[in-house]
DNA sequence: TAACCGTGGAA
DNA sequence: TTTCCAAGGTT
């Protein structure tokens, strides 16, 4: 029987790579951009930049990156900070995960490497939140190893080049690609080269309409001498994120508001936000929230619907609806889990954008009641 | 392998 | 409005 078989791709020959290494790096020298964490090639600083590059855009990492490198300018810094002023620096980049994990290793290079990040891949890889790509990058632009470092641009840039078909979702063709782009890359500038991958993927080799008439590479790229750059890469296509109903209060005390903690895993694992649950369809909204509350020995004397609100994670769509509600008295001892907190007080705490929309909302709403009531102006 | 884990920008 | 996605890692 026929086996679909997949289009093996040809060694290139030397010739042919000394010809991309020239042209592409001679492209970087002339063009590369300006960034932050570029200035030096202090290994803590990549790190950094790394772990907050990872799944989101140059533009929103700067300001992130320039605080934080402010905040913890060094490795020993960051591994003697307390968690909630690093998760704080975190607030609004999303994946928190990478902000908890990236003190941990901190604390790890600390501990055991003498404060200095390992230059061994096998090392420096098991370091929480370090995976294959992030290792390449540190080890690569750091240290200057001859070792790949396959994002999505690189597999963007790669597939295109070798018109490589292989859906590039999978661990498998990644690995295909770190073995072929190991071949590419040069003795004397490994950072480099790898850097020049990555920022022609973001400058010129783009997802959609890549400038192929001004880039520096065309000769090299089969995709283009086909046609056929569009087409490429092959990428399976990722479920929208699945509705979920939800209940969120704004419960107030005395000009203290209702706090809840996260569970520690699963999304927005640990975090603070406003006492949430969720809302099994037709159900009673307000009843709900209120049900919840009782069983913590948190009663309500008044309780208001006072809107939605949508936020939409990577695979949830939170439809949220915001109870605002004033609670008769606070002297049962709450859990852990829950904490009332003064108003003004509310900005020591790091937020997700999830509720940074509700508590807008509830904010909203009532400076119009108090305007209506007289109270302002 | 595939699902999970945030956010905001662009078309 | 919807869709895709941006320097991925963990489970």
């Amino acid at each position: 029987m026929a086996r679909k078989k997949h289009q093996p791709i040809q060694p290139p020959g030397k010739e042919w790579i000394r010809s991309l290494q020239n042209h592409l790096l001679g492209w970087y020298d002339e063009v590369k951009r300006d960034l932050p964490w570029r200035k030096d090639q202090d290994p803590y600083k990549i790190w950094v930049s790394e772990i907050m590059l990872q799944q989101t855009r140059v533009d929103t990492v700067i300001p992130y990156y320039l605080r934080f490198m402010e905040k913890f300018p060094t490795v020993r810094d960051l591994a003697e900070a307390d968690e909630d002023d690093v998760i704080k620096a975190w607030e609004g980049l999303g994946y928190y995960s990478r902000a908890r994990n990236l003190q941990a290793a901190a604390k790890e290079v600390c501990e055991r490497h003498g404060g200095v990040v390992p230059r061994d891949p096998a090392s420096i890889s098991r370091l929480k939140g370090i995976g294959p790509y992030t290792a390449g990058a540190i080890l690569s632009i750091a240290y200057n190893l001859r070792v790949p470092a396959v994002d999505g641009n690189v597999m963007r840039v790669m597939s295109r080049w070798f018109v490589l078909k292989e859906d590039v979702t999978k661990v498998s063709t990644r690995r295909l690609l770190e073995e072929l782009d190991l071949a590419l890359i040069p003795e004397d500038r490994p950072g480099d080269f790898n850097q020049a991958l990555m920022e022609l993927g973001a400058l010129v080799c783009t997802p959609i309409h890549p400038a192929c008439d001004s880039c520096p590479v065309r000769q090299e790229c089969k995709a283009r001498a086909l046609g056929i750059q569009h087409e490429l890469p092959v990428k399976k296509k990722a479920k929208p994120p699945a509705p979920v109903p939800m209940v969120v209060g704004w419960i107030r005390n005395h000009g203290r508001v209702l706090l809840e903690r996260r569970p520690e895993e699963g999304l927005l694992a640990g975090m603070w936000g406003l006492p949430s649950l969720e809302r099994e369809g037709a159900e009673n909204p307000v009843g709900l929230l209120t049900n919840r509350l009782s069983s913590l020995g948190i009663h309500l004397a008044s309780e208001t619907l006072l809107g939605e609100v949508e936020h939409v994670f990577s695979h949830r769509r939170w439809q949220v609806t915001v109870i605002e509600g004033e609670a008769i008295s606070t002297e049962s001892s709450l859990s852990d889990a829950f904490r009332w907190v003064k108003e003004d007080e509310l900005e020591a705490y790091a937020f997700p954008k999830v509720y940074h929309k509700a508590m807008r909302l509830a904010q909203q709403k009532t400076d119009k009641e108090a305007a209506v009531q007289g109270r302002l102006f």
